[in-house]
DNA sequence: AACACGACCTGGTAGC
DNA sequence: TGCTACCAGGTCGTGT
């Protein structure tokens, strides 16, 4: 479910609500470690920030809680001590007298959190790509990094270490906005299509940030409000939008890939 | 180094 | 209706 335009949304969310609270309990079923039950509990919420697909939320004291969503995880605030949904995996219990709680939501469990140190932040940092949407993402490095492999397009864009957040779904999207079939080795591409790619990712995930964020309004709606109009995900055998041709999909490091044979070369 | 594949989990649905 | 098989937006570890 979760790829940048999704994370982004759910931060954005979360950092209006959170921002400044003080968790005052902390309950851990799955997806988590225990030490989220330890260490979470006195501390004061001083920022959310998201990095590729991952979720950072700045704790008090100099830690801060790592949350990745993985396939199916989600993450939202309830109130009022309301009913939380069977498959939460996480209760954070903030302070003041709402009762509100910050709750990990995944019926799959695939989610994962941790607590870490300011040195492990910046290890996870490390390990990933440039964002796409900062001013870390140039073209010159995109190019430099994509003519050094040989992957296809297709798994060199979900690959965090190159770019960070672009999962399945935008990937796809991605390599139909630039016209450049999946399976083509990144490295052979020419100048000139390198940049094309290198925009698509960036207006992709701008439009689809937006689009998202409009959409997500609270738990699980990103999973049908899904504004962005996805012109080759999920659409085998329908017609491309543009040229007509059926879309086709294939398997590509295990997973689906949809893509026009007709536009894409 | 680069790739394929299974594992981690549960739920929805297409097809028989 | 009820069963089975396959599919799902991610990542890691293992093996070739």
């Amino acid at each position: 479910m979760p790829e940048l335009p999704e994370v982004e949304a759910v931060c954005r969310r979360l950092r209006e609500q959170v921002v400044g609270a003080r968790i005052v309990e902390a309950r851990v079923v799955r997806c988590g470690t225990p030490a989220i039950e330890r260490l979470a509990p006195g501390r004061r919420i001083e920022s959310v920030e998201r990095r590729g697909k991952h979720i950072l939320m700045g704790l008090s004291g100099g830690l801060a809680l790592d949350i990745h969503l993985r396939m199916s995880g989600d993450l939202f605030v309830i109130a009022g001590g309301g009913p939380s949904p069977a498959s939460a995996r996480i209760w954070l219990a903030l302070a003041g007298r709402k009762r509100r709680a910050i709750i990990l939501d995944d019926p799959r469990a695939l989610a994962v959190a941790n607590v870490l140190s300011v040195a492990q932040v910046e290890a996870l940092d490390k390990g990933l790509g440039p964002e796409p949407l900062s001013g870390d993402f140039t073209r010159e490095r995109f190019s430099d990094a994509a003519r050094r492999s040989r992957q296809p397009a297709k798994l060199f864009l979900m690959n965090q270490r190159r770019v960070a957040g672009i999962g399945n779904i935008y990937a796809a999207e991605v390599l139909f906005r630039a016209r450049i079939g999946p399976r083509r080795p990144i490295g052979r591409l020419r100048p000139s299509r390198l940049a094309a790619l290198y925009s698509a990712i960036v207006s992709v995930l701008r439009d689809a940030v937006q689009s998202t964020f409009i959409a997500y309004s609270g738990p699980g709606e990103f999973r049908d409000a899904e504004t962005f109009p996805l012109a080759v995900y999920g659409r085998e055998r329908q017609p491309c939008l543009v040229c007509g041709a059926k879309i086709r999909r294939i398997v590509q490091g295990g997973r689906s890939t949809y893509f026009c044979p007709g536009c894409q070369r």
